[in-house]
DNA sequence: CACATATATGTCCAATGTGACATACAATGA
DNA sequence: TCATTGTATGTCACATTGGACATATATGTG
């Protein structure tokens, strides 16, 4: 994990406490937050490219713009069902999100 | 969507009331109903690979038997964090993801 | 048969996530 | 300058999801 992922998980409200708790996270909680990081940016990227403005994509998936800035953002009151409609909303296919899903799985056993 | 795969969704949950309304789903909710399925079969295909009760993931999960059913099952009061979770928990690799992707898109196609 | 193990399904209520709203800030342009 | 547009952030009432539990079914074993 590097500093700038770690930052950016903080401001999102990720902190589970102290910085030592934040080392501890076990490699399926990072995984698992990796996930939602590349989630969410594939968001942002798309969206812009799209030329939508967050009040658009709000109203794609009957939502409001706070909550997409909150998607955005990575904030942790954000679910990955949100994320994941959200990512189709604004055009992606199925088959990048599973190359994303897949990518950030386990290495093999 | 096969005859099949509505069935299945039924039998979660999923009819959103009544058949029209099934046939109404856009292509993005239906997009995320398959990656859920998806999902859901990678977590009992690696739990049964690797020789894990049901009971023994919930240990995993912290969560409960019944509950690892549901998501199993796909039952729609599951969240994908839940399955992407238990999919982890599980110890499933890149490799096994991506095989469940690739039987799912061969069986929508 | 009884007993054990594994799974499925329904219910409860506590915990978490949600849309909506207010409001702040930045950038743009008339 | 004052609007306008887009984004960020905090709050809250309501909705959804969660673990736990009871219980049913199924399969296997002595």
């Amino acid at each position: 994990m590097t500093p700038e992922k770690l930052k950016r998980l903080r401001a999102a409200g990720w902190h589970a406490g102290t910085p030592k708790e934040f080392l501890k996270m076990t490699d399926e909680e990072a995984a698992f937050v990796e996930i939602r990081l590349a989630l969410t940016d594939a968001v942002r990227q798309t969206r812009i490219k799209r030329k939508l403005s967050q009040t658009a994509l709000a109203q794609r998936i009957k939502s409001s713009q706070s909550r997409v800035a909150k998607i955005e953002a990575g904030d942790a009151s954000v679910s990955l069902d949100l994320i994941v409609r959200a990512l189709f909303a604004v055009g992606a296919t199925k088959q990048e999100v599973q190359k994303t899903f897949a990518s950030k799985m386990l290495a093999a056993a």
